[in-house]
DNA sequence: TTGAAAGCGCTAACAG
DNA sequence: CTGTTAGCGCTTTCAA
C-alpha cells in the first residue's frame, strides 16, 4: 500500500504535455498529434495509469452507471435478468450498480437513496413499491422527484409515475398457460402463490378467472390460494394444506414461479403422486430450475436478453433524450416440458 | 428532468452559513452550533439534499465502495454469499459494487480495470484467475501491483500474492463427507465434477483420496470425473454416461456442487434408480437447491453469513490499516437429509 | 465555532 | 492541434 497515485498531471509532465493533451487521449474526443498520442499513451502503458472515474464523473457529471434495484438476487429470475442487463449495460459502456432490498421497504429506500448519491445516470426498479396494485402516493411524489433529474424505468406498475415500463405481459402469459392446460383437459385449476396486492400476481389472477369464464369452467374460490412470500417453502406448505384440506384435488397446478413450483412438486412426491400422471404442474419465468427438475418444468418464459436489452436500452435512450416509448411489453413464451399431461379423468 | 442539482454552495447561502459548514453538518466530523445546525437540516430536508458521492470521494479519496468480483450470480452459492457480503458491507457504511465475469478471462479483466477506474477502497475477488492451481504469473504481478494501492481479499489461492485469503476449509469438507459416506458403508464412492486444474477441486480430489487410503478402500481412476463445467447439464451427462459404460456402479456419488447434484440426481432417476436406496447422493455448498430437491439433499455447507462478514470485515480492517490476519479459514458444516443412506450391499 | 481557500483528478470551453 | 483556465461538489486545513 501508499505508493502514490499518479494522475494525469504526471502523465502530462513526463510526456511534455498539458494535462488536457493527456485527456484528450484519454476520452478521444479531439484531435491530438500522433506525435503527443504516442508518448501519452506509452506512459499510460508504463505507469498502468487508469483515469479516476470520480473525477471523471464529478466533471462531466455523467457517471455511465445505471442503479439496478431488485428484490432479490437469490432468485434465480432476477440473477438471470440481472447478468443479462449487466452485459447489455457494459456493451453500451455502462455498469451497473445493483442492490437488494429483500422485501424491506426501509432498505428499498436507503438503497435507492444510495444511488441517488452516486449520481447514477438512471435508474431501474423491479418489484417491490413499483409493482403494488394500488400505488403508495407519497412514494409515487418521491419518485417523480427523483424522475425530475434521473430517468427511472420500471417493471411494475406505478400510476402516476413518470416512469417508463418494461413489462412482462402477464396477460398473455396466463392466457398462453391456461390455453394449454384447458387444452389438455384440465378443469380443475389451481393457481398457487403470490399476494394480490401485487400487480403482476393480480393481473395473473384475473387472467386466469377470464380464462375459465371464457372456455366456460367455473370458478372456484378454493383453487386460488395466496402466500405471504413467493418461495419453495411456501409451495410447499400450500400443497401440503390442500392434500391435509381433503378438498377435491386439482389436476394442474399453476405456480406463480419457479420457486414455488418447486416446493409443490416436492408436496406432491411426498404424498405419493406422480407428476404428471396425477397432477400436472405448470410454472412462471422458466429460469434453470424448470430445466433441472424430474420432470422438467412446462414453463412460460420470457427471452432474458430481449428482456434485459429493452430494459437497458430505454434507460440509455432516456438518458441521452431520445425519448423512449413510456411503456413497453415483454412477449412471454411458453415452453413445454414433461410436468403437464392429458387430463385422462 | 432538468430541474437545477442542489449543492452545498445552496443550502449554504440560503441559511446563511459558509459552505464549509453545510459539510460540517453533513459529515459530523465537527462542532457545529446547535442553531446553524438545526438550520442547515432543515434545508436539507426541504430540498431533499444528497450530498454528491462523487465529489466527497474525490476530496475524501475514499469511495466507501467494495468490489465484488464474482464468477456468476446465477449459481446460489454466489447469490447468498453476495446477499450476505451486501448485508455485512452496509451495515459498515459500505457498498457492493458487484460484477460477474461469466468465466470469461478477459471479461475478469476489464472489470477489475472497472473497478479500479471506481477507486473502490478494496476488493473481494472469488474463483478464477484467483483459484487455479498454478498461479498464473503475469497475473500475480498485476495483482500485486494493485495490492500496493488497494487491500484484496481472495477466496482462493494466489500464490505469491500479497492478498488476504479467506477460504473454506476445503480438506475439512471432504473429509466430513467421506466420514460420512464410508461411515455408512459405502466402498464404491464416486466425486464427480470439477476442473482439476482449480485449486478448491483439486484440494477436494486429493482428500477424497487420503480418506479412501486411511480407511484401506482402493481407489479406482473411474469413480474421480472431471467437468468442465459446474453445471446441472454437466451432471446429467456424465452420470448418464457412468450408465451407458456398463461399468459397476458407485453406490455413492459426491457432487462437486449442488448444481452437479441436480443433474446427477435427474440422470439417476431416469434410470429408474431411486435415491438414497439404490444410490446415495452429496453434495457441496448446501444452497437452496439442496433443501428444494426430493429427496432433500445431504450437503456440505458453510455459515454464509459467517463466511460473508470474514471476507467484507478482513476488507474493511485492511482500508483502515488494522492488518487483519493473511489467511482466514471458514469451518464447514455438514447437513445430514435424505439423500444418503446406509448401504446395504 | 466558523469562514476562506486550497485541493481531490478530470473535462471542456476558449483562445491562440 | 494545444495550452490555459475554469469549474464539477465536496472535505479539510488554517486562521481568526
Amino acid at each position: 500500500m501508499g505508493k502514490e497515485r499518479v494522475s494525469i498531471y504526471h502523465i502530462a509532465k513526463e510526456a511534455g504535455v498539458s494535462p488536457a493533451t493527456v485527456s484528450r487521449v484519454l476520452t478521444g474526443n479531439a484531435n491530438v498529434s500522433t506525435e503527443k498520442r504516442i508518448k501519452v499513451e506509452a506512459l499510460i502503458r508504463k505507469y498502468d495509469f487508469r483515469p479516476n472515474a470520480m473525477a471523471r464523473s464529478l466533471s462531466s457529471t455523467k457517471t455511465k452507471l445505471i442503479g439496478f434495484l431488485i428484490p432479490d438476487i437469490r432468485n434465480p429470475f432476477y440473477a438471470t435478468l440481472a447478468v443479462a442487463c449487466e452485459r447489455a449495460a457494459n456493451e453500451r459502456g455502462y455498469s451497473l450498480m445493483l442492490s437488494n432490498y429483500l422485501n424491506d421497504m426501509e432498505l428499498q429506500e436507503q438503497n435507492l437513496q444510495k444511488m441517488i448519491e452516486m449520481r447514477v445516470d438512471a435508474l431501474i426498479m423491479i418489484g417491490g413499491k413499483v409493482d403494488e396494485m394500488v400505488s403508495d402516493e407519497e412514494y409515487v411524489e418521491k419518485i417523480n422527484q427523483i424522475t425530475d433529474t434521473i430517468p427511472v424505468v420500471i417493471t411494475g406498475k406505478l400510476d402516476g409515475s413518470d416512469c417508463y415500463q418494461v413489462n412482462i405481459d402477464q396477460k398473455k402469459a396466463m392466457e398462453d398457460a391456461m390455453e394449454h392446460l384447458i387444452g389438455y383437459g384440465h378443469q380443475k385449476i389451481a393457481l398457487i402463490g403470490g399476494r394480490r396486492d401485487v400487480n403482476s400476481t393480480y393481473t395473473k389472477r384475473v387472467t386466469y378467472r377470464s380464462s375459465l369464464r371464457k372456455h366456460g369452467i367455473a370458478f372456484s374460490a378454493d383453487d386460488i390460494v395466496e402466500t405471504p412470500e413467493y418461495s419453495v417453502e411456501c409451495g410447499l406448505q400450500v400443497m401440503d394444506r390442500i392434500f391435509d384440506s381433503g378438498q377435491e384435488l386439482p389436476t394442474a397446478v399453476i405456480a406463480i414461479n419457479d420457486f414455488m413450483a418447486m416446493g409443490i412438486m416436492q408436496s406432491i412426491r411426498r404424498h405419493g403422486l406422480f407428476i404428471p400422471e396425477d397432477i400436472s404442474i405448470l410454472s412462471f419465468d422458466d429460469t434453470f430450475i424448470a430445466e433441472s427438475e424430474t420432470p422438467c418444468l412446462t414453463s412460460v418464459g420470457y427471452n432474458y436478453d430481449r428482456f434485459a436489452n429493452t430494459l437497458v436500452e430505454t434507460a440509455i435512450m432516456a438518458i441521452e433524450g431520445k425519448d423512449p416509448s413510456k411503456m413497453q411489453l415483454i412477449p412471454p413464451k411458453l415452453v413445454i416440458r414433461e410436468s403437464t399431461a392429458k387430463y385422462n379423468g
